[in-house]
DNA sequence: ATGGATGCAAAAGTTTTGCAAAGAA
DNA sequence: TTCTTTGCAAAACTTTTGCATCCAT
């Protein structure tokens, strides 16, 4: 697990919020889950754990914890929103639309261009976790989507 | 207009599809929005425009356009997929979280990156319009979410 | 005790699907 | 004519909202 459960109530007591069991929960989901869950996973996981959390109760939460910034989330490329723990070392996927697969790209391939965008338009990145789709090496030869 | 109407039909045939007066309208809106637009105002201007079109078939053809490749899709930052002409040139976004500032960023500050992604892991990128979310030069001062 | 957080239920919004009818090739 | 594509209507799915109640502080 990647986050500090001693800490995140007092995180959010200093910033003036209060630490229920739900939140608790839903952090706790988030990490276990290891990046890139949609939210519907995270109610499942979240109930499945423990006494019953309502769904809306759930997205409200993910939504409060994006917001100050404890997770982040991406859209994935079929437009639905995936969370991820913020402490998480960022990483990306290469996605080949063909045969579905998912590599990982580390983020060492994006931080000079993080350290571009400050320098050059003094824009502060916080979430550029991406997904990028194409062909995989493998598929190239098939041409996809010809007949 | 960033297509040119006259092929469009040859290019559905040539793949083996038809060409319909909503296919032709989707493409029509989606060229003339300019980049980065809902399925729904899709629906919105292709129901404006003339005879009325059936939501679901416009569903159905963006899925289609970007199946064979004739349009792109991007997930906003919150969740919902935008479309485009596949024709345009790339570009992304820097989108401030606390004023809602959009910066445009060339697509120049990535083509090396695409490169690198090819001759490393062989993955030939077709879909990297990005929305990085962040905080922009004149809104980091504020610390946006302290208190 | 006090105000923020949750549960519930209902609504809103978005996208998909099955099938008959229409229409492009 | 043939087979793809569309319209329609309904369903599925995802997310949000209002309000009374609960509970962390």
């Amino acid at each position: 697990m990647s986050h500090d459960n001693i800490d995140l109530a007092e995180i959010l007591r200093k910033r003036g919020y209060r630490m229920t069991p739900q939140r608790q929960m839903v952090l706790d989901a988030v990490c276990e889950s290891g990046g890139h869950v949609a939210p519907e996973r995270i109610y499942e996981a979240v109930n499945e754990k423990s006494e019953a959390v309502n769904r809306a109760t759930v997205y409200r939460i993910l939504k409060f914890l994006r917001e100050i910034q404890l997770v982040t989330a991406t859209a994935s490329p079929d437009g639905h929103l995936l969370y991820e723990i913020a402490s998480g070392e960022p990483h990306h996927h290469l996605l080949c639309r063909k045969c579905g697969a998912d590599l990982e790209l580390p983020n060492e391939h994006f931080s000079r261009l993080w350290q571009q965008l400050f320098s050059e338009f003094g824009f502060r990145v916080e979430e550029m976790h991406v997904t990028f789709q194409g062909l995989c090496a493998d598929c190239q030869g098939g041409r996809a989507s010809r007949r």
